[in-house]
DNA sequence: CATGTTTTGTGATTTTTCTAACATTTTTTT
DNA sequence: AAAAAAATGTTAGAAAAATCACAAAACATG
C-alpha cells in the first residue's frame, strides 16, 4: 500500500465511521480519482473498509456486528458466543455497574445492553469500548495504560488499584483455559491483574466461555474455579459435562449451558 | 403477502437480528426455497429486509444506511485539516513519543504515523486511540477514565499525575478557540486538566487549528498563547495574518501556514 | 534529462445480480 | 374432483459489478 493510497482510504474510513455506505462512484468522485483505484485501494488495504455489492461499508468497526456472510461466522463460534452472551445478559439489571472482559467472547454481549439506559461499564479492552461508546443508555470507564495488539486491550501497574475505587456490580470474565484443578487461565499476563482486581471487587462473577476452553490450561493463571459464582457454557458435547457438575457442585459454582 | 412467506422472513429476520448479512444464495437454501422467492418475499415485505449487492440486511442496519455525500462541506474541511496535519507531521522524529489531543483536527496525523517505526503515541482520545491501536509501529498509550461523548475522549481526576509520569516529547494540541488576548480554550471542562498537563510536560508544543478558530472565545481556556511553541494554521484568508504576526513575535510562538 | 518504476486510467471481458415472462406446482374454491 | 387462484420454479435477457490487460501519466533516481 502506498502514501496517497492510504491517505484516500483514511478519508474514506472517516466519512464511513459512524455507519454508512457509500457507493464506489460516489467513494471515487469524493476521492477524485476513478473507480478502478478505489477498488485497488480497498483490495490492497488491511480489510477495514470492503465492498458489498458495488458500496463501500466499514468492516471491522467493532461498533457493529460483523460485515461476513452467516456461514462464515457460524464458523467462528459467532452464534456460540452470541448464545453464551445471551444468557449472560438475563444476569444484567438496570442501574448496575458492570465489568466487561477482554476477547471476543463478550462482544455480543454489548450488543445486548442497547435495551437499558442507566448502566455503567467498566473495561480495558479496546474493541469493548468502542462498542460501548456508540451506545447512548450506557456509561463507560475505560482502564487505560499502555496498549496490547494481541488482546485488544490496556494495561497498567495501577489498575487494581483503579478497579477498587469503582464500584463493581458483576463482573464477566472470559478465558483461554478452564480446568477444575488447575484454575482458570489466559493467554497474556498483563491481562492477570485486571481480571483478579474485577474478580475481587465485584459482587457477582460471571464466567464466560465456549467448551472448547473446558479442560484446557494457559500460561497466565489469575483465578481458581471457586472464584466464580456462575460458569456460562455452551454444552453441545455433553461428555465432559457430568463430570463438570461434579466439580460444580464441589466448588459451589453454578453451571450454565447455553 | 402469505403466510409462509411471512414465516420465512422471520426466519431470515432473526438470523440478521445484530447485524451481519447473508448471500441471497444462502437465503434460499436456508429457507429451502428458490432465490426468486425470496427476492418476491424481500419485495413485497414491509422493508425490514431490504437487499443491498445480492445479500439481505436489515433496513434498520446503521451500518448499511447510505451516507449521502458528507461532500464539499465535511469534505473541504477534510483536506484542510489534512494539510494543517502535514505541517505537523514535519516535527515528529523517529523515536518521538507524542501527545495527540482529542477532537477531529488531528485524526489525519495519525495516518501519517505510519511510516514510522518507533513511535509512542499518548492520547484521552477514543477515536485517535483506535486509529493509532492500527499501526503495528507505534506504541499506544491510552489515558482512560470516564467517556465523554461529546468529544469522543475520556476524563478522570489522576490524568494529569499520570501525564506527568510519562516523558512526552511533542504535544499535539487542538483548540476550538484561539485568542491572542484571552488565550486558548476548547467546549469541554475535562479535557482542561489533561490538555494543560501535555503542554507542561513536552518539551515542544504544537498548536494545530483551522483558521475558524482564531479569534474565538470557548468557555474552558486552558493556555494562553505563549505556551506553545508552534502554531499550525491554515491561512486561506490572510487578512487577519498580518495583526497575527504581531502576536506571533510578542509571544514568541512560530506560525506556519499549511 | 533520460530511464525505470509505480500509480492511475481506460476499455474489453467475465461474472454476478436484477428483472420479467412464462411454466409448473400447490392450495383453495366450487 | 375439476377449475380457479395463488405460490413457486425455471429460463432468458438486461443491467450492474468485478476482473483483467494494457496504455498513459506521475514519480523517483541516477
Amino acid at each position: 500500500m502506498n502514501g496517497r493510497s492510504a491517505m484516500r482510504l483514511a478519508r474514506l474510513q472517516e466519512a464511513l465511521v459512524g455507519g454508512g455506505t457509500i457507493h464506489l462512484s460516489e467513494a471515487a468522485r469524493l476521492c477524485g480519482v476513478s473507480e478502478m483505484t478505489i477498488r485497488r485501494d480497498v483490495a490492497a488495504s488491511d480489510g477495514a473498509i470492503v465492498f458489498i455489492g458495488g458500496r463501500l461499508v466499514m468492516a471491522d468497526n467493532p461498533q457493529f456486528a460483523p460485515v461476513y456472510d452467516l456461514d462464515e461466522q457460524r464458523g467462528s463460534h459467532y452464534f456460540a458466543k452470541q448464545r453464551l452472551c445471551h444468557e449472560a445478559a438475563a444476569f444484567i439489571e438496570e442501574g448496575d455497574t458492570l465489568f466487561i472482559d477482554c476477547g471476543t467472547t463478550l462482544m455480543p454481549l454489548v450488543s445486548l445492553l442497547s435495551s437499558f439506559n442507566a448502566l455503567t461499564v467498566v473495561t480495558y479492552a479496546l474493541n469493548v469500548a468502542s462498542a460501548v461508546a456508540a451506545l447512548p443508555g450506557v456509561r463507560l470507564i475505560l482502564l487505560g495504560g499502555l496498549y496490547h495488539d494481541s488482546s485488544q486491550s490496556f494495561g497498567s501497574d495501577d489498575m487494581d488499584e483503579a478497579i477498587e475505587r469503582l464500584g463493581i456490580n458483576k463482573a464477566f470474565i472470559s478465558a483461554a483455559g478452564v480446568d477444575p484443578e488447575r484454575g482458570v487461565s489466559c493467554f497474556h499476563f498483563h491481562e492477570v491483574a485486571p481480571k483478579r482486581a474485577a474478580i475481587a471487587a465485584a459482587t457477582q462473577c460471571i464466567l464466560v466461555v465456549d467448551e472448547t476452553k473446558l479442560g484446557v490450561i494457559r500460561p497466565a493463571r489469575f483465578a481458581g474455579l471457586e472464584a466464580f459464582d456462575v460458569l456460562i457454557c455452551d454444552g453441545e458435547a455433553g461428555q465432559a459435562l457430568s463430570s463438570w457438575q461434579r466439580h460444580a457442585t464441589a466448588t459451589r459454582i453454578r453451571i450454565l449451558l447455553a
